[in-house]
DNA sequence: TTGGTATTTAAGTATTCTCGCAAATATTAA
DNA sequence: TTAATATTTGCGAGAATACTTAAATACCAA
Protein backbone atom coordinates (compact mmCIF):
# COMPACT_ATOMS: atom_id res chain seq x y z
CA UNK A 1 0.00 0.00 0.00
CA UNK A 2 1.06 3.50 -1.02
CA UNK A 3 3.05 5.16 2.08
CA UNK A 4 2.46 8.73 0.69
CA UNK A 5 -1.87 7.73 0.55
CA UNK A 6 -1.58 6.49 4.29
CA UNK A 7 0.65 9.53 5.81
CA UNK A 8 -2.21 11.82 4.05
CA UNK A 9 -4.89 9.45 5.44
CA UNK A 10 -2.93 9.72 8.68
CA UNK A 11 -3.23 13.51 8.34
CA UNK A 12 -6.33 14.09 7.58
CA UNK A 13 -7.68 11.93 10.24
CA UNK A 14 -5.75 13.36 13.18
CA UNK A 15 -7.10 16.93 11.38
CA UNK A 16 -10.81 15.58 12.62
CA UNK A 17 -9.51 14.55 15.60
CA UNK A 18 -10.39 18.15 15.97
CA UNK A 19 -14.02 17.83 16.14
CA UNK A 20 -14.24 14.70 18.14
CA UNK A 21 -15.34 16.64 21.46
CA UNK A 22 -18.53 18.55 21.90
CA UNK A 23 -16.94 21.45 23.80
CA UNK A 24 -14.68 22.33 20.99
CA UNK A 25 -17.72 21.80 18.48
CA UNK A 26 -19.78 24.47 20.67
CA UNK A 27 -16.39 26.47 20.97
CA UNK A 28 -16.72 26.37 17.70
CA UNK A 29 -19.77 27.39 17.27
CA UNK A 30 -19.27 30.45 19.68
CA UNK A 31 -16.95 32.15 17.32
CA UNK A 32 -18.64 31.61 14.10
CA UNK A 33 -18.21 35.12 12.97
CA UNK A 34 -17.35 36.43 16.50
CA UNK A 35 -14.18 36.69 18.07
CA UNK A 36 -14.44 36.40 22.55
CA UNK A 37 -12.11 36.15 25.07
CA UNK A 38 -10.97 32.87 27.14
CA UNK A 39 -13.38 33.24 29.97
CA UNK A 40 -16.72 34.71 27.80
CA UNK A 41 -15.84 31.33 25.52
CA UNK A 42 -15.83 29.33 28.63
CA UNK A 43 -18.96 31.01 29.63
CA UNK A 44 -20.78 30.77 26.60
CA UNK A 45 -20.44 26.92 26.37
CA UNK A 46 -20.61 26.33 30.42
CA UNK A 47 -17.32 25.07 30.90
CA UNK A 48 -14.27 25.67 33.14
CA UNK A 49 -11.71 28.15 31.98
CA UNK A 50 -9.30 25.85 32.49
CA UNK A 51 -10.55 23.33 30.25
CA UNK A 52 -11.38 25.99 27.63
CA UNK A 53 -8.27 27.38 26.99
CA UNK A 54 -6.69 23.38 26.99
CA UNK A 55 -9.21 23.25 23.87
CA UNK A 56 -8.39 26.09 22.43
CA UNK A 57 -4.28 25.84 22.78
CA UNK A 58 -4.81 22.63 20.58
CA UNK A 59 -6.85 24.15 17.69
CA UNK A 60 -4.47 26.91 17.99
CA UNK A 61 -1.91 24.37 17.56
CA UNK A 62 -3.54 22.43 14.77
CA UNK A 63 -3.88 26.14 12.85
CA UNK A 64 -7.69 25.99 13.48
CA UNK A 65 -7.47 29.28 15.77
CA UNK A 66 -5.55 32.42 16.22
CA UNK A 67 -5.41 34.29 18.99
CA UNK A 68 -4.23 38.01 20.54
CA UNK A 69 -3.93 39.22 23.39
CA UNK A 70 -4.46 42.76 24.54
CA UNK A 71 -3.95 43.69 28.14
CA UNK A 72 -4.98 40.73 30.46
CA UNK A 73 -7.59 39.19 28.27
CA UNK A 74 -6.74 37.04 25.05
CA UNK A 75 -8.88 36.70 22.10
CA UNK A 76 -9.86 33.69 20.09
CA UNK A 77 -11.11 33.78 16.76
CA UNK A 78 -11.71 30.65 13.88
CA UNK A 79 -8.16 31.15 11.56
CA UNK A 80 -10.38 30.12 8.26
CA UNK A 81 -13.69 31.66 7.90
CA UNK A 82 -14.70 29.01 5.71
CA UNK A 83 -13.70 26.03 8.23
CA UNK A 84 -16.98 25.48 9.20
CA UNK A 85 -18.73 25.35 5.92
CA UNK A 86 -16.18 23.42 4.28
CA UNK A 87 -16.30 20.63 6.76
CA UNK A 88 -20.00 20.21 7.68
CA UNK A 89 -19.33 21.51 11.21
CA UNK A 90 -21.92 23.51 11.61
CA UNK A 91 -24.87 23.50 14.69
CA UNK A 92 -28.41 24.51 13.09
CA UNK A 93 -28.91 26.33 16.03
CA UNK A 94 -27.16 29.76 14.84
CA UNK A 95 -24.14 30.62 16.78
CA UNK B 1 -26.02 26.04 28.31
CA UNK B 2 -28.46 25.07 26.18
CA UNK B 3 -28.98 21.13 26.31
CA UNK B 4 -30.16 20.79 22.96
CA UNK B 5 -27.25 22.52 21.66
CA UNK B 6 -25.00 20.58 23.82
CA UNK B 7 -27.14 17.12 22.72
CA UNK B 8 -26.32 18.69 19.03
CA UNK B 9 -23.13 19.26 19.54
CA UNK B 10 -22.06 15.90 21.17
CA UNK B 11 -23.78 14.01 18.20
CA UNK B 12 -21.86 15.58 15.87
CA UNK B 13 -18.95 15.33 17.96
CA UNK B 14 -19.80 11.51 17.54
CA UNK B 15 -20.56 11.01 14.06
CA UNK B 16 -16.90 12.90 13.62
CA UNK B 17 -15.49 10.24 15.73
CA UNK B 18 -15.75 7.94 12.76
CA UNK B 19 -13.38 9.60 10.34
CA UNK B 20 -10.72 9.59 13.24
CA UNK B 21 -8.63 6.75 11.79
CA UNK B 22 -6.39 6.66 8.99
CA UNK B 23 -7.89 3.07 8.23
CA UNK B 24 -11.10 4.37 7.83
CA UNK B 25 -10.52 6.90 5.87
CA UNK B 26 -8.76 4.76 3.61
CA UNK B 27 -12.11 2.24 3.40
CA UNK B 28 -14.13 5.20 2.22
CA UNK B 29 -10.88 6.56 -0.32
CA UNK B 30 -10.81 2.94 -1.60
CA UNK B 31 -15.59 2.91 -1.45
CA UNK B 32 -15.55 6.23 -3.45
CA UNK B 33 -17.78 5.85 -6.63
CA UNK B 34 -16.84 1.75 -5.94
CA UNK B 35 -18.64 -1.14 -4.27
CA UNK B 36 -16.10 -3.59 -2.92
CA UNK B 37 -16.05 -6.98 -0.87
CA UNK B 38 -14.27 -6.68 3.44
CA UNK B 39 -11.59 -8.92 1.72
CA UNK B 40 -11.11 -6.81 -1.28
CA UNK B 41 -10.82 -3.99 1.06
CA UNK B 42 -8.75 -5.21 3.77
CA UNK B 43 -5.82 -5.72 0.68
CA UNK B 44 -6.63 -2.30 -0.52
CA UNK B 45 -5.79 -1.33 2.17
CA UNK B 46 -3.55 -3.16 3.50
CA UNK B 47 -5.33 -4.40 6.92
CA UNK B 48 -6.01 -7.76 8.26
CA UNK B 49 -9.94 -8.83 7.02
CA UNK B 50 -11.06 -8.71 11.04
CA UNK B 51 -9.92 -5.53 11.51
CA UNK B 52 -11.37 -4.33 7.89
CA UNK B 53 -14.63 -6.15 8.63
CA UNK B 54 -15.00 -4.37 12.34
CA UNK B 55 -13.98 -0.99 10.64
CA UNK B 56 -16.73 -1.74 8.32
CA UNK B 57 -19.26 -2.78 10.97
CA UNK B 58 -18.92 0.58 12.69
CA UNK B 59 -19.09 2.72 9.86
CA UNK B 60 -22.39 0.61 9.04
CA UNK B 61 -23.94 1.17 12.55
CA UNK B 62 -23.65 4.59 11.81
CA UNK B 63 -25.41 5.19 8.43
CA UNK B 64 -22.15 5.62 7.04
CA UNK B 65 -21.79 2.64 4.90
CA UNK B 66 -24.86 -0.18 3.54
CA UNK B 67 -24.17 -3.79 2.43
CA UNK B 68 -25.39 -6.37 0.66
CA UNK B 69 -24.69 -10.38 0.43
CA UNK B 70 -23.64 -12.48 -2.93
CA UNK B 71 -23.11 -15.67 -1.47
CA UNK B 72 -20.56 -16.00 0.57
CA UNK B 73 -19.18 -12.81 -0.15
CA UNK B 74 -20.21 -9.09 1.24
CA UNK B 75 -20.20 -5.84 -0.54
CA UNK B 76 -20.14 -2.86 1.24
CA UNK B 77 -20.59 1.32 -0.61
CA UNK B 78 -20.74 4.38 0.70
CA UNK B 79 -24.72 5.14 1.60
CA UNK B 80 -24.57 8.83 0.85
CA UNK B 81 -22.86 9.67 -2.75
CA UNK B 82 -22.08 13.05 -1.14
CA UNK B 83 -20.80 12.09 1.90
CA UNK B 84 -17.18 12.85 0.92
CA UNK B 85 -17.84 16.35 -0.69
CA UNK B 86 -19.92 17.31 2.03
CA UNK B 87 -17.52 16.45 4.76
CA UNK B 88 -13.82 16.84 2.94
CA UNK B 89 -12.79 13.44 3.53
CA UNK B 90 -11.72 13.17 0.03
CA UNK B 91 -7.96 12.71 0.16
CA UNK B 92 -6.25 13.99 -2.78
CA UNK B 93 -4.73 11.36 -4.75
CA UNK B 94 -8.21 9.73 -6.62
CA UNK B 95 -9.78 6.68 -5.23
C1' DT C 1 -22.45 -34.40 6.02
C1' DT C 2 -17.76 -32.83 5.06
C1' DG C 3 -14.56 -29.46 3.58
C1' DG C 4 -13.31 -24.88 1.97
C1' DT C 5 -13.86 -19.92 1.69
C1' DA C 6 -15.63 -15.39 3.40
C1' DT C 7 -16.94 -12.81 7.12
C1' DT C 8 -18.06 -11.79 11.86
C1' DT C 9 -17.43 -11.83 16.77
C1' DA C 10 -15.09 -12.13 21.32
C1' DA C 11 -11.45 -11.24 24.56
C1' DG C 12 -7.29 -8.95 26.05
C1' DT C 13 -3.90 -5.28 25.71
C1' DA C 14 -1.87 -0.92 24.94
C1' DT C 15 -2.49 3.65 23.77
C1' DT C 16 -4.89 7.98 23.58
C1' DC C 17 -7.74 11.54 25.29
C1' DT C 18 -10.82 14.48 28.31
C1' DC C 19 -11.40 16.37 32.49
C1' DG C 20 -10.74 18.24 37.25
C1' DC C 21 -7.68 20.04 40.48
C1' DA C 22 -3.80 22.65 41.79
C1' DA C 23 -0.10 25.59 40.82
C1' DA C 24 2.27 28.81 37.86
C1' DT C 25 2.57 32.78 34.68
C1' DA C 26 1.12 37.33 32.62
C1' DT C 27 -0.73 41.81 32.95
C1' DT C 28 -2.61 45.84 35.25
C1' DA C 29 -3.46 48.98 39.06
C1' DA C 30 -2.67 50.83 43.58
C1' DT D 1 6.10 45.69 45.72
C1' DT D 2 1.57 43.85 46.64
C1' DA D 3 -2.92 42.57 45.22
C1' DA D 4 -6.32 41.32 41.81
C1' DT D 5 -7.71 39.46 37.42
C1' DA D 6 -7.01 36.55 33.22
C1' DT D 7 -4.94 32.80 31.29
C1' DT D 8 -1.87 28.86 30.97
C1' DT D 9 0.35 24.62 32.46
C1' DG D 10 1.31 20.12 34.96
C1' DC D 11 -0.38 15.94 36.74
C1' DG D 12 -3.15 11.88 37.57
C1' DA D 13 -7.64 9.23 37.12
C1' DG D 14 -11.05 7.28 34.34
C1' DA D 15 -13.06 6.27 29.84
C1' DA D 16 -12.87 5.28 25.06
C1' DT D 17 -10.74 2.94 21.22
C1' DA D 18 -7.76 0.44 17.66
C1' DC D 19 -5.31 -3.55 17.14
C1' DT D 20 -4.06 -8.67 17.44
C1' DT D 21 -5.20 -13.36 18.11
C1' DA D 22 -8.37 -16.99 18.23
C1' DA D 23 -12.79 -18.84 17.71
C1' DA D 24 -17.36 -18.79 15.72
C1' DT D 25 -20.72 -18.24 12.01
C1' DA D 26 -22.49 -18.13 7.07
C1' DC D 27 -22.59 -19.86 2.67
C1' DC D 28 -21.42 -22.96 -1.20
C1' DA D 29 -19.99 -27.29 -3.49
C1' DA D 30 -19.12 -32.15 -3.55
Amino acid sequence: MNTELFKEAEALAGFFRTFVCARRILILWALDHNEMSVSQIAATIDASVQNTSQHLQLMKERGILVSRRQGQTVFYRIADPDLLQRYGLRLHHPG
